[in-house]
DNA sequence: TTGTAAGCGTTATCAT
DNA sequence: ATGATAACGCTTACAA
């Protein structure tokens, strides 16, 4: 059966405690010694049992990234699978586990993060998509548990990695203002989460720094799926603008499917602008302009900060805004 | 900090046994007793040490979900996705953690291999579009790892359940030899896959069933990738098929890009029908005739199954198909 | 450089 | 019904 350090020490004439150097590169072993063993070891396959390790190192080499149920329904929109491996890839190169975990409710949520943290089966977690008021961030801060928030987070206490938002709506709207818009609306996201209400911000310094008024009527919030996007298009249609930015590119699919059937052409009657350049931007029609955002890379360097806060390499709360970049494409007839 | 069952023990003033009864909910504790240790427990909010309890039960409450890396670059296919979906709520419902793993090279499988599972991380593992000659499942039978495949193995001794790719590739096919078609050109999936290869032999027995000779020209062998089966499509343009179908929606989308830019119209000039119904089959011009097949639901049983082996209520292996239906759209031109 | 032995926090066996 | 006590497999002082 499986192996232990016991019975390879046994086989190589050591102690168990010169295996266990061994296995951790330990200095201060024979060459000669350090070879036997690790004869042994090939020999018999021994892998050091991870239970056993973790109950007396308190490490467990996996971290958790955690989002919300909810969100993960829209995986017609590629933006969480997109993160996850960003998030897996250096897990893997760092040699560590991932855990996922979805959550609905707020019963759910608790009793995971009792069964994931508080039984100490995670080093540290990923957090992305919560809405500000997520609990888990104070249960997080209180316990002390190393987390990183994949987006803004308005605490200094934690650290987070995000892409920007706010300049990238700015450019966006901004694009349409240089094309001569004048009534543009927008399509928000969730405002209960910070991307929603970042990306409202952009559209409003966009605006006002053009001294251009904010008109309530102009503003819809939606909630990042393609049809509550469509919904919020034909509410805005009778304010008739002249131009709209959609707070992700699969929300702009819906608001377009709602532009077209009230029978209106894109972008000549309205021009339309996205937000996150996922793979849909390029094949729906016409070509969505849009903003792209650093996911992968987000979700890249969320993992290594965690790792950091983890091993201890990263000291304080850490804040990183990644860039954003206006894709100019046909949706918005600058072509 | 983290209390231990020794505190508790002490602060209900029983011993460590007892408060571990408790919590295991075993018979055998005076119901005085019971209640005043989970007072306690609830106070000092004391959570067993996940690593203490496996490294006695050999049980983690861990399963791992492996996936290659490479299919994951098709992350813009929400196949994947929608299949962690279902065997997330699963793992959530029968409160098991769920592990993903993603490898790109043999190495790195291999190295997962002994991390996750000779380390005895993982309770056992659902495999997904794995090929066929794939190491890791002889590993897995060898050493007796509880593990399920999501997909179709021909090896009686290993559980797996697939969606019909055989039925419901026939079904395709067979509708567009109803609708006329005779010149019915295929772009497969990898036949390193066995989907790859079910939906190309669906293909050959719906054509066969009419006396239809198998052509090889009208066969090309894709990658799952739009990419792919946009160049395959343009190789099989030549040979001027009146109808392809195509092993999978993402392709599908390649294989009418092909097509259009050829100057060819759907259906008119060439039907297309897809397989997978994914979102995008209803949102792309023309709607996409398809399969739909139950990725969520073939995650959730392989879930199940696993659970069963894992947890011996299941014994020996399973094999299960779960039917497919065909979607018809306007690009086989049959509206 | 190597070995001995004490824990890590549980569960499980065996008395009581 | 409850309590000692021995594992589980490892790391890590501390000794030698």
């Amino acid at each position: 059966m499986a192996s232990t350090l016991e019975e390879v020490a046994r086989l190589a004439g050591v102690s168990r405690s010169t295996v266990s150097r061994v296995i951790n590169n330990h200095p201060n072993v024979r060459p000669e010694v350090r070879k036997r063993v690790w004869e042994v070891i090939q020999r018999v396959g021994y892998q050091p049992h991870a239970a056993a390790r973790s109950l007396v190192t308190n490490r467990t080499q996996v971290l958790g990234l955690v989002i919300p149920r909810g969100l993960v329904t829209l995986f017609s929109d590629p933006f969480f699978p997109i993160l996850i491996r960003g998030v897996a890839d250096v897990c893997t190169a760092r040699r560590y586990h991932l855990m996922l975990s979805f959550f609905s409710d707020p019963l759910q949520q608790e009793e995971l993060y009792r069964r994931a943290l508080r039984s100490r089966l995670l080093d540290g977690v990923i957090l992305s998509g919560a809405p500000l008021d997520d609990p888990l961030v104070p249960w997080l801060l209180q316990d002390n548990t190393p987390f990183v928030i994949a987006g803004r987070y308005p605490d200094e206490r934690v650290t987070y990695v995000d892409v920007d938002n706010i300049g990238g709506a700015r450019m966006a709207v901004e694009h349409l203002l240089r094309l001569g818009h004048r009534r543009i609306a927008t399509i928000t996201g969730p405002l209960t989460m910070m991307a929603g209400q970042d990306r409202l911000e952009g559209y409003r310094q966009a605006l006002l720094s053009r001294g251009i008024p904010l008109n309530d009527a102009l503003i819809v919030e939606g909630d990042f799926t393609e049809e509550g996007a469509r919904v919020a298009m034909q509410r805005l249609l009778p304010q008739r603008p002249t131009a709209v930015f959609v707070a992700s590119d699969t929300m702009a699919v819906g608001a377009m499917k709602a532009i077209r059937e009230a029978g209106l052409h894109i972008p000549d009657d309205i021009a339309v602008v996205g937000f996150d350049d996922l793979p849909i931007a390029s094949v729906v029609e016409p070509p969505l302009t849009t903003v792209r955002q650093p996911i992968e890379r987000m979700g890249a360097m969320a993992t290594e900060m965690l790792i950091g806060l983890v091993e201890g390499t990263i000291t304080g709360p850490q804040h990183i805004i990644l860039p954003t970049q206006l894709i100019v494409r046909a949706s918005c007839g600058s072509l």
